[in-house]
DNA sequence: TCTGGGGTCCTAGGACCC
DNA sequence: TCTGGGGTCCTAGGACCC
């Protein structure tokens, strides 16, 4: 049976969210960055930015070259989350089979649904109503209508913003032949060019090669490849909670050029493990996995991980482990990045042994100091070492006396 | 004026256990 | 003593996405 699934995605998401909390944004150049410096890049820009040709990913002083009227906007996950929260649940309202794509972004299969609307798109400018009476109009997504997630994507790329794009079955063909090959979510740069160097130029192209050179070339992957040149996606919408979905948590940071040297650069992967640390915290969960992550100078990146056989959420033990992949993995002379990401995640509830005098303490000490730094603003408390004096940091080893052993 | 920062999924090999 | 095969966990690395 044909199915009906519709991609739903949020226009200059982050950018629109900023526009609508702060009327002086609004029909304004702005784009939402990580920090508001001029080294940074930018994370999302509004339409009026793109018409300038502001693009997502683009260095922010590239982007105020093109639009020197630009205003930056450091951006603010947890609203963001918050939001994106209230998004998935109007979606859900329309039917249980959501499944996330990123933040702003998600599958839903309608096929269910779509005869209490009489046609798809009376039942997707329902959403749109919907979404605009949530959020106030200057949050607007862009839908896609297809038969498969594949094609759903595709469309909702077709018109934007504010668009609602179907493509219907009698069009596949026609629409697959104006696509390049990395307009099909899942192919990238790479991809693109290992199927160029086969001789294969386009979307069709794509889908009338044969199959057995496919999978000599790409395996299991072969398949796919091929249905997606013809337009055909198999795989199903999964539903899953955006809370739910989390695997990793991780965070990294490109490093000031003063900053490049492996000593220099400690003090930082300590605040970065802080980071994680109140991350895991604030989701309540602990991590079995960690991994350290390096950039040389050519770019090139390199990662180690570490199962150290229990489970964490304390950012000084998590520097702690992060030390001891160091002196395994090694660093390069210059790096030029360095980040941690913890996995394994287990939900903090599913811990039930009693926790040690020592361990209790701590955590003790990590909640206030959470709790404060929430209520006073990041950074009110920190640890000595966080302030960048190298001798202050903790060695490899240090935490982990017997006592704080599982 | 090279190239941020947050993620996901997949594969393949080795260790270990039954 | 030698043998096979399956399952699971861990790690490294690649590719892709927003």
């Amino acid at each position: 049976m044909s199915r009906t699934i519709l991609h739903v995605d949020m226009d200059s998401y982050f950018a629109s969210v900023e526009q609508q909390a702060n009327p002086n944004l609004r029909g304004k150049p702005v784009v939402v960055t990580g920090k508001p410096t001029i080294k940074s890049v930018v994370a999302a820009a509004s339409r009026e930015a793109k018409k300038c040709g502001v693009e997502s990913a683009m260095a922010t002083w590239k982007a105020r070259r093109k639009c020197p009227d630009l205003i930056l906007v450091p951006g603010d996950p947890d609203r963001y989350e918050w939001l994106t929260n209230n998004f998935f649940d109007i979606l859900r309202t329309y039917s249980p089979k959501l499944e996330p794509f990123g933040v702003d972004e998600a599958f839903l299969d309608v096929t269910a649904r779509v005869r209490d609307y009489r046609s798809p798109v009376n039942l997707v400018k329902r959403i749109k109503e919907d979404v605009e009476e949530e959020f106030g109009n200057w949050i607007t997504c862009s839908v896609g209508i297809a038969r498969n997630k594949l094609l759903a994507k595709l469309a909702s790329d077709m018109e934007k913003p504010d668009g609602v794009t179907r493509i219907r079955d009698d069009d596949v063909s026609d629409v697959l032949k104006e696509m390049s090959l990395t307009d099909l979510c899942g192919i990238g740069s790479r991809t693109e060019k290992r199927l160029n160097r086969l001789g294969i130029n386009s979307v069709p192209e794509l889908g009338d090669f044969s199959e057995k050179e496919l999978k000599e070339e790409f395996g299991i992957d072969g398949a796919r490849l091929k249905l997606m040149g013809q337009g055909k996606d198999p795989s199903p919408v999964l539903p899953a909670s955006y809370e739910e979905e989390v695997k990793s948590v991780g965070n990294s940071l490109t490093l000031p050029e003063y900053k490049r040297t492996s000593r220099k650069a400690l003090p930082v992967l300590f605040k970065l493990a802080q980071k994680v640390g109140y991350r895991l915290r604030k989701k309540e969960l602990m991590a079995g996995t960690l991994k350290l992550m390096v950039r040389d100078g050519e770019f090139n990146v390199e990662g180690k991980q570490l199962t150290p056989g229990r489970y964490v959420d304390d950012g000084n033990l998590i520097y702690s482990f992060a030390l001891e992949i160091k002196e395994e993995l090694g660093f390069p002379a210059t790096p030029t990045m360095v980040g941690i990401r913890a996995s394994k995640l287990r939900s903090k509830g599913s811990f039930s042994q009693p926790l040690l005098p020592d361990r209790r303490k701590r955590e003790e000490l990590l909640r206030v100091m959470d709790e404060v730094n929430e209520e006073y603003g990041k950074g009110t408390l920190y640890f000595a070492a966080q302030t960048g004096a190298e001798d202050l940091l903790p060695s490899v080893g240090e935490f982990k006396r017997p006592g704080d052993l599982n």
